[in-house]
RNA sequence: GGAAGGAUGGCAGAGCGGACGAAUGCACUGGUCUUGAAAACCAGCGGGCCUUCGCAGGUCCCGGGGGUUCGAAUCCCCCUCCUUCCGCCA
């Protein structure tokens, strides 16, 4: 949630919420609505302040005096019950308004909307497209299996078959020892999550209709395991000393992909359920902008021993997500359609999600809110997407990265036929 | 899924309608004492919000939400979680 607070005193915070596009009209209807919140708060603490009187004076008044003490407090008691109704009805407004405006892009952000982002570095070369593309290799390996699959799930889903699910838990050991190795904690993530959580980490109201929902249970399945790692420690207070907090989840996600319709129609490129293992930090206020230079150089490392061309991107502010202030997208080289596509990602949410989530740092100063970052350590199945085609040769057998032999006891994979 | 009990500060644990933001113990921090340490003693030892330049004041919080009452940690209702017993189960 953001800081009514900033909004109110600081342009850059309220330009960076309309650079998000978000409409002045509905931030200044926000903080004259907030304002008048103010002033019926103190009004109610006001007319408390002296029915707590009245009562505490009954506690200790002789009981001749009682009846006419208690008569007179009473009173009271109807100014005060109007007055908190008009308060709690006009928080609650402010409240659903304030939930739906999304975190201000920071200034390093560049503006405008998808195709404007800013390239920030280039690494790799990019090869010849091979004779197959993904969709095809894999099918021809017999690695993914899509028509059983959207025969029995629908579309957008996929079985991963053969060495291609060897290949799959020799990504996560791979990603997850180098991680470990590196003092991240691991965890497997629940993958249904309460509504409240959904809100706190930042995805609802913004993007519910991306999310499944299991209405019989209240519960909502995650796209990322990011939701929650952050509700690891939600209202917890952090000694200075024990941040950075990072963690390293696996887990399987689940998108609707809604609007996405007609887009990466074939193979396992964007598919309703995949696995993934993403990073989380919780941190030092001070300290976010170097951590997620922290996660972006991970990212780029894994990327760089898989042998994946890629460039990093900072996203533009329009196609930022709701919680993020800046955002760094990492595009892998895709041969079969000769431009990068987006494989990891990783974000500053500043004290976004910290706020709802009350997480904060114990220090000199007094408690302040913590910062959180995330960033993807692998996506596992869109990865297979990009080893597929650069490690395809051309006598269609696939030659396995060096950093995954240790995980598979593979080197070379030969087609059956 | 059925039955019973429970949820109080970092932890343990009292309070069960009136000065309770909450006894007491432990832990923690500072001080006295000591060559140093321990022990002992003294003091401190929640969080949020609002007003204020500041001092300070007000308000809310005893799992969460509602209700009764002049007044709720304490009474009532709903929800969540935990424990025990039974059933089921990877």
């Amino acid at each position: 949630m953001i800081d009514l607070k900033r909004l109110r005193d600081e342009e850059i915070y309220r330009s960076g919420v309309i650079r998000k596009g978000i409409e002045p009209e509905l931030i200044d209807d926000v903080l004259k609505r907030e304002e008048i919140c103010r002033k019926l708060l103190q009004e109610v603490e006001e007319l408390r302040s002296q029915q707590n009187a009245a009562s505490k004076d009954i506690g200790r008044a002789s009981p001749e005096e009682r009846d006419e003490k208690i008569a007179a407090a009473s009173s009271m008691k109807e100014s005060l019950q109007s007055k908190e109704a008009e308060y709690s009805s006009a928080a609650e407004m402010l409240d659903d308004l304030t939930i739906a405006l999304p975190n201000p892009a920071s200034e390093r952000c560049p503006d405008g909307g998808e195709e404007d982002y800013e390239v920030i570095e280039t690494t790799g070369d990019c090869s010849q497209a091979p004779p197959m593309n993904h969709s095809e290799y894999g099918e021809f390996m017999d690695w993914v299996e899509t028509e059983k699959a959207s025969e029995n799930m629908g579309s957008r889903f996929a079985y991963l078959k053969n060495e291609a699910v060897l290949l799959e838990f020799a990504l996560v050991q791979y990603v997850m020892s180098k991680l470990v190795g590196k003092g991240f904690t691991p965890v497997v993530t629940p993958v249904l999550v309460r509504e409240e959580m959904m809100i706190d980490a930042g995805f609802f109201p913004t993007d519910r209709n991306q999310v499944y929902e299991l209405p019989k249970d209240d519960l909502f399945l995650t796209g990322t395991s990011e939701v929650a790692l952050a509700g690891l420690h939600r209202g917890d207070i952090f000694e200075e000393v024990s941040l950075p907090a990072r963690y390293v989840g696996y887990s399987s996600c689940f998108r609707r992909e809604a609007g996405t319709y007609g887009k990466d129609t074939t193979g396992i490129f964007r598919v309703h359920q995949f696995d993934k293992v993403e990073m989380f930090s919780f941190c030092n206020p001070e300290e976010s902008w170097n951590e997620l230079e922290v996660l972006r150089g991970i990212e780029q490392e894994i990327l760089n021993e898989l042998g994946l061309p890629h460039r990093v991107i900072l996203v533009a502010s329009g196609d930022l997500g709701a919680p993020a202030a800046l955002k760094y997208d990492c595009e892998v080289w895709l041969p079969s359609e000769g431009q990068y596509r987006e494989l990891t990602s990783c974000s500053n949410y500043l004290d976004f999600s910290a706020r709802r989530m009350r997480t904060r740092v114990k220090s000199a100063a007094g408690n302040q809110l913590a910062h959180t970052l995330n960033g993807t350590a692998c996506a596992i199945g869109r990865t297979l997407v990009f080893l597929m085609e650069h490690c395809q040769q051309s006598d269609g057998s696939f030659v396995v990265p060096d950093a995954l032999r240790p995980f598979c006891n593979l080197e070379v994979i030969r087609p059956k036929q």
